[in-house]
RNA sequence: GGAGGGGUACCCAAGCGGUCAACGGGAGCAGACUGUAAAUCUGCCGGCUUACGCCUUCGUAGGUUCGAAUCCUACCCCCUCCA
């Protein structure tokens, strides 16, 4: 993804393998197989994974599996508080030169698509989110609602308005974040952005199930093996913990957040499962999306590429002077 | 057997003589996406069509009417209550 994958290497780069796709594609056992094969190390790329005591519903790697191979970037943050795009480009960037200096090659995995992005295009210097402020700006929507605030906005930064709905309260907030923050606009600091991958030779692959019937039937199943796992109780210890609530990134995750409501007593089990699985199709479709936005990762068949791919990708790895 | 209530597009559901291919919601499909992104938002959503438009729909079959998802008749199915 990204130009720089489509570059071809120039000598000398180290490398830096991606592997992503939708959610229930595969990708995760793809990249175990491969790291018990090769000198890799994975790096997740997933904004729930990143949360301790988010295990069955995020489909993490189980401690033993993560004994046997080096996985980043899980269990790093509390759900109390909330992981970043920006925070995930340090870390990630962090990880990668540390399996660098161990001789060994990065391999990137996840779905999260914005996250993939910002490494790969680089974020503008923005700042992080403010709390403080947000909340003062939730208090004001709630009074007069986001096409007021899209009509401030409009004023401030009008090409950021232009691209945003008057409906899309989270980027009206951000943007006008950003100008009360930094007194610039929004569409202005965003013109400049670094490329952070930008001097390594990038080798990304994209799963994608051709059948998307297929890929529904899965994730119903994958859920409900979750919920015999003991999803339920899981999310029930978090609900319990008393301080986090239905609007924390973390709790708005798939699953958390329908099986969250159903604790709160808003609707059924059943209802919440079906929810969830809903929610999770969804997902899938904006992944989809976003790889379609990206023309530089190669697609793969999951059914068909598995052995080839696993091969073949060992079979690189072992011409690169670590 | 008797008394009520109901059958609307993939699902739920409004409509109760024209302005109805039929309000809403869900699901689905497509798209956007720069520090919440497993989030947030946008468009489409009976069929054919780029569109104008045309065609087929509101349990079934008839009927009334210039005109019916809406009124009448018969029939089929579902639910509740009484027997």
């Amino acid at each position: 993804m990204g130009h720089e994958a489509c570059a071809r290497p120039a000598a000398g780069r180290l490398p830096v393998l991606i592997l992503t796709g939708p959610t229930g594609s595969g990708k995760s056992e793809w990249a175990v197989r491969l790291a018990e094969q090769a000198p890799v190390e994975i790096v997740s790329v997933d904004s729930a994974q990143v949360y301790r005591g988010m295990d069955i519903g995020t489909a993490k790697p189980s401690l033993a599996l993560r004994a046997g191979v080096a996985h980043h970037l899980i269990d790093v943050c509390d759900p109390a508080e909330s992981y970043s795009a920006g925070r995930f480009v340090q870390d990630a960037l962090a990880a990668i030169a540390a399996i660098h200096a161990r001789r060994r090659v990065p391999l990137l995995v996840g779905g999260t698509m914005l996250y993939l992005r910002a490494l790969l295009r680089g974020l503008a210097p923005l700042p992080p989110a403010s709390a403080e402020l947000r909340q003062a700006l939730d208090a004001r929507a709630a009074r007069e609602g986001w096409p007021a605030l899209h009509a401030e906005l409009a004023r401030l930064d009008a090409p950021a308005a232009a691209r945003i709905s008057p409906n899309d309260g989270q980027r009206i907030q951000r943007a006008l974040e950003v100008h009360r923050l930094t007194g610039e606009r929004l569409s202005d600091l965003q013109r400049r952005s670094a490329r952070p991958l930008q001097g390594f030779e990038v080798r990304a692959w994209a799963l994608a199930p051709p059948q998307r019937a297929q890929l529904h039937q899965r994730i119903a199943e994958r859920f409900h093996a979750m919920m015999t796992a003991g999803l339920l109780e899981e999310v029930r210890v978090l609900y319990a913990r008393g301080d986090l609530t239905a609007a924390h990134a973390s709790m708005r995750s798939v699953g958390y957040r329908q099986l969250w409501a159903h604790l709160a007593g808003q609707c059924g089990l059943d209802q919440a499962v079906e929810q969830a699985i809903a929610a999770t199709r969804q997902l899938a479709k904006r992944q989809f999306t976003w790889m379609r936005t990206e023309p530089c990762a190669e697609w793969l068949d999951p059914q068909a590429h598995a052995l080839s791919w696993n091969r073949d990708v060992r079979r690189e790895l072992a011409t690169l002077a670590l």
